[in-house]
RNA sequence: GGAGAGGUGGCAGAGUGGUCGAAUGCACUGGUCUUGAAAACCAGCGGUCCUUUAUCGGUCCCGUGGGUUCGAAUCCCACCCUCUCCGCCA
């Protein structure tokens, strides 16, 4: 959520910056809500310090065994008149945070303009992919190959978009999981953290996948809970209604979550193979900071991100994401895309963004300045570290063999048996 | 799933209809004292929102949401959560 002074204030400046976004606030109808919002508030407020030292005012008087009962009529007088002007507030309050947690993040003056993909700002290479002497399969060919990836049984026992991985691939998948944890508790100082994959609808709304988004989400209605889309929401609403203490910061957690996306509206895309799954698991980096560090942290959240992929020897750019394709909470994302030679272009495998205070304040995430003593508000960040399918996928793709097997990446032979090459 | 107990400030813990946003203790912050520290003593010490340049002032918050009442932490209803015992179980 966005300051709700900086709306009342200075709106025009507000939808002047999620202009940005291609996207248009109705500055008209905020603005009637606020101004009725302030009367409406105003009056409540006074009459119930009127009717709050008047009723004091009626205990202090049959205390001393006076007659208090023209007291009593004229609070009674006064409640009605709170009762209707309190429902008229309360009409206008929720209309306002109705149109308030629907409102995007505002982006980074850095962040550049544009609406699609093509937009975003190339601010990085590494490596260059390697050339084949032959032509290279795609994962799914490559994966059946080898008899290691079943989409068929996946299907049958599921639906569309989960996947069945056998022995070298599974274990692959695995290995990837451990050296992407070890690494950062490690080299990179996060703390491992396992948390609850089933979350509770307070959750969603305070990293913003609700209310706006709930179609994405898998829901067990009985329970009213909804499964993670990814490990961000649980880990981040840790801190929910917390007031941290200075020493404590930063906060920096690292988790490996499986992660349930409905991927409605994304029908008819990356239909074929592990890119794009109802199920997958990622390694996630979340950090809680004080806000004159977050732009800093998140340059190192995306040196992070890299280092694995450097490890791994993974062809990859950066990109900082223009306004319309930055996400609802965001204020700031890096992509970072790895090469994948069947698609001859790079493909997104982490997503690194600042939320600045928008998550916090919807969170009421906050710390304790020791300079002025009073809970101020979080910076909010995290990044993928990064989504384990797409590692698997990059390295199936990227260390292929002509035979169809596949290299195990040095830094991965440790964690499986020492071996050098997957084959059936 | 069954039976019981309970949810109050950072923690512990009083408070069962009126001056209670809440005693007291601990913790914390500042001060006195001390060569320094500790102890002792003194003082301060929740959050929220509105109004305001700011102060001042006011609202709301005792698990959550309703209700009763002139007035609710206190009474009523529903829900959530925690703990103990029993059952079941990875």
């Amino acid at each position: 959520m966005l300051d709700p002074q900086l709306l009342r204030n200075d709106i025009k400046q507000v939808s002047r910056a999620l202009s940005k976004r291609d996207m248009k606030l109705d500055v008209d109808v905020i603005q009637k809500l606020e101004e009725k919002r302030k009367i409406f508030q105003i009056e409540t407020e006074e009459l119930q310090a009127l009717r709050n030292s008047k009723s004091k005012l009626i205990g202090q008087l049959m205390s001393k065994d006076e007659d208090a009962q023209a007291t009593i009529d004229e609070v009674t007088k006064i409640k009605i008149s709170l009762d209707e002007i309190v429902s008229e507030l309360n009409v206008v309050q929720s209309n306002l945070n109705d149109i308030y947690f629907r409102i995007p993040n505002i982006p980074h003056e850095s962040v550049p303009r544009g609406k699609t993909e093509e937009d975003n700002e190339e601010v990085k290479i590494w490596s260059t992919p390697k050339s084949y002497d032959f032509v290279p399969k795609d994962h799914v060919d490559l994966g059946e190959a080898l008899g290691l990836i079943d989409f068929d049984a996946a299907t049958k026992i599921s639906s569309t978009r989960f996947v069945v991985m056998h022995r070298g691939i599974a274990k692959l998948h695995r290995a990837i999981i451990q050296f992407m944890l070890d690494t950062h508790i490690n080299e990179h100082d996060y703390d491992e953290i396992n948390v609850p994959y089933l979350v509770n609808v307070d959750s969603c709304i305070g990293t913003g996948q609700l209310p706006k988004f709930e179609e994405d989400l898998f829901q067990i209605k009985e329970h009213s809970l909804y499964l993670i889309p990814t490990a961000e929401v649980p880990v981040t609403n840790i801190v929910r209604d917390e007031i941290i203490n200075n020493d404590q910061l930063p906060k920096k957690f690292v988790c490996h979550s499986p992660c349930f996306r409905s991927e409605a509206g994304s029908y008819g895309k990356d239909t074929r193979g592990m890119i794009r799954q109802h199920q997958f698991e990622k390694v996630e980096m979340v950090q809680l900071v004080k806000p004159e560090t977050s732009y800093a942290v998140l340059e190192e959240l995306v040196s992070h991100a890299e280092d694995i992929l450097q490890k791994l020897e993974l062809p990859y750019r950066v990109v900082t994401l223009c306004g319309g394709e930055l996400g609802f909470s965001a204020a700031k994302t890096y992509d970072i895309e790895v090469w994948l030679p069947s698609q001859n272009k790079y493909r997104e495998i982490s997503s690194c963004s600042n939320f600045e205070d928008f998550q916090a304040r919807r969170m009421k995430a906050r710390w304790r300045n020791p300079e002025t003593n009073k809970p101020e508000l979080l910076h909010t960040l995290n990044g993928s570290g990064l989504a384990v399918g797409r590692t698997l996928i990059a390295i199936m793709e990227n260390y292929q063999n002509k035979d169809g097997s596949i290299t195990i990446p040095n830094i991965l032979r440790p964690y499986m048996g020492h071996k050098s090459v997957i084959s059936s």
